[in-house]
DNA sequence: ATGGTCGAGATTCGA
């Protein structure tokens, strides 16, 4: 018995709604964490989506930002906004609990801040929402429960997750505080699941739209699964479906896909 | 080819 479990930032769910149909429909994933919707809760194209045979929650925003999960077993808790600042308005952050057939699963649909320009407030905002995860991240890894942490997040692991390091020195996603956040909630005991399978470099997940980076094979990895003990020991491959890259209407991302012997 | 990215939604901002 296998469990997928995918991310995708899509771009608007509205604009993408052909796309994404399509790529659940051949791809058939268990769970699926995206990210960037924007809409509001009210605007997602639920019904075509549940045709599919996914149940759904979303965390919706008007125009930015917003997160869903969708799943093909019944989805039990549903925990919109990442604990921490009670004046952060950004949907960024939906956590659920899903009844897998071989038991639960708690995961994470993440939209981490660009942060860019750094520096400046909104670098500071990314850091800042990168220490609330990793507090939040501590108190879930306590549970010793399968746990995915998924999503846009907005970071660049090593040098050779990008086309050209020269061009990423000085961007958010890049910089030293950037990587170092991201390597405490690691550090904290959660495994990035590509790193752990693959690892190779120059495997990318997002090509900008501008200045024809897709048809130029310049992309950098910047979304990521992150695996609790109890989800890391029963991983057993890591996809990035980069053919979506290449369709008609694309999103600038690219779904990853997780499959667990769970 | 006097352009050159896309999306939301308002005529600009965010990525």
């Amino acid at each position: 018995m296998t469990l997928t479990i995918a991310t995708w930032n899509v771009n608007s769910i509205k604009a993408r709604l052909a796309n994404a149909l399509d790529w659940l429909a051949e791809a058939k994933p268990d769970i699926v964490c995206l990210q960037e919707i924007k809409t509001v809760d009210e605007g997602f194209p639920r019904e075509e989506i549940e045709r599919l045979g996914y149940n759904i929650i979303t965390h919706g925003q008007k125009s930015y930002n917003g997160v869903a999960i969708l799943s093909k077993f019944p989805i039990e808790e549903a925990l919109p906004g990442l604990p921490g600042d009670e004046e952060d308005e950004q949907a960024r952050y939906l956590e659920a609990v899903i009844s897998a057939p071989n038991g639960p699963i708690r995961v994470a649909s993440i939209y981490l801040p660009n942060g860019n320009p750094a520096p400046g407030p909104k670098y500071d905002y990314k850091l800042a929402w990168m220490d609330r995860l990793a507090r939040h991240a501590e108190t879930l890894l306590k549970l010793e429960e399968p746990l995915v942490l998924a999503g846009d997040y907005n970071v660049i692991p090593r040098d050779s997750d990008c086309w050209d390091a020269e061009v990423w020195e000085m961007d958010a996603l890049a910089l030293p505080q950037s990587r170092a956040a991201f390597d405490r909630l690691k550090w904290l005991g959660l495994t990035e699941a590509f790193e752990q399978l693959d690892g190779r470099a120059h495997q990318y997940t997002f090509y900008d739209y501008q200045a024809g980076r897709w048809n130029k094979g310049q992309g950098i990895r910047i979304d990521h699964l992150l695996c609790s003990p109890q989800a890391a020991d029963h991983l057993e491959s890591i996809d990035i479906h980069k053919a979506t890259r290449g369709e008609p209407k694309a999103s600038d991302h690219i779904p990853i896909v997780g499959t667990f012997s769970l």
